[in-house]
DNA sequence: ACCCCGATCGTA
DNA sequence: ACGATCGGGGTT
């Protein structure tokens, strides 16, 4: 038995869901870690979500239904992971900016990129059912850390918002 | 075809 | 503070 997370989880509202992800279990192939640093992005009105200004071929896994995941390149050389939230057709998702690892010597990856470079993450990665996936899930361990709440780092609009989320 | 810019990161 | 590096998306 496991405590995948299921679609019912990713529905949710998606500032729920990116306080929720932390101190969640990620797995991804054999590489074991717990979130500890999330932003989100919610549907056309937030200046700097992707989908701001609608459907491209780029943001069109963000129109997913919640429970895929979104996986794109950022300045030429780093990829970003997140899950898409909330309902199909509507455009939001929650970026994973931290994790610690769990199995090798509790090191920390602070960073979209870095994370994501050291998992071997990538464009093959993005649009991926990680609610069905037995290689790539979230699972519960019972663990519901304290964070705290800013706002969004690295954007230029939408600077407004404190959707970021980090574990204490 | 061209141009600008970006949900980053390592180095200085 | 800055450069690396390149695809997406809008404009000509």
């Amino acid at each position: 038995m496991s405590n995948k997370l299921d679609r019912e989880f990713f529905k949710q509202s998606t500032l729920t869901v990116a306080q929720q992800l932390l101190g969640k279990k990620l797995v991804f192939q054999n590489i074991k870690s717990y979130i500890t640093e999330t932003e989100a992005y919610i549907g056309q009105d937030d200046p700097a979500c992707h989908a701001a200004k609608g459907r491209t071929k780029r943001t069109e896994t963000m129109f997913n239904d919640a429970g895929f995941s979104y996986v794109y390149l950022i300045y030429g050389m780093y990829h970003c992971l997140n899950f898409v939230t909330e309902s199909k057709n509507f455009p939001a998702a929650v970026l994973i900016r931290g994790v610690k690892l769990l199995d090798s010597n509790n090191i920390c990856l602070d960073g979209p990129g870095k994370l994501c470079k050291y998992m071997g993450i990538t464009r093959e990665h993005n649009g991926l059912d990680i609610v069905i996936s037995n290689d790539f899930y979230i699972e519960d361990m019972n663990y519901n850390p304290n964070f705290i709440t800013t706002p969004r780092i690295g954007i230029s609009k939408g600077k407004d918002k404190n959707w970021r989320y980090i574990i204490k």
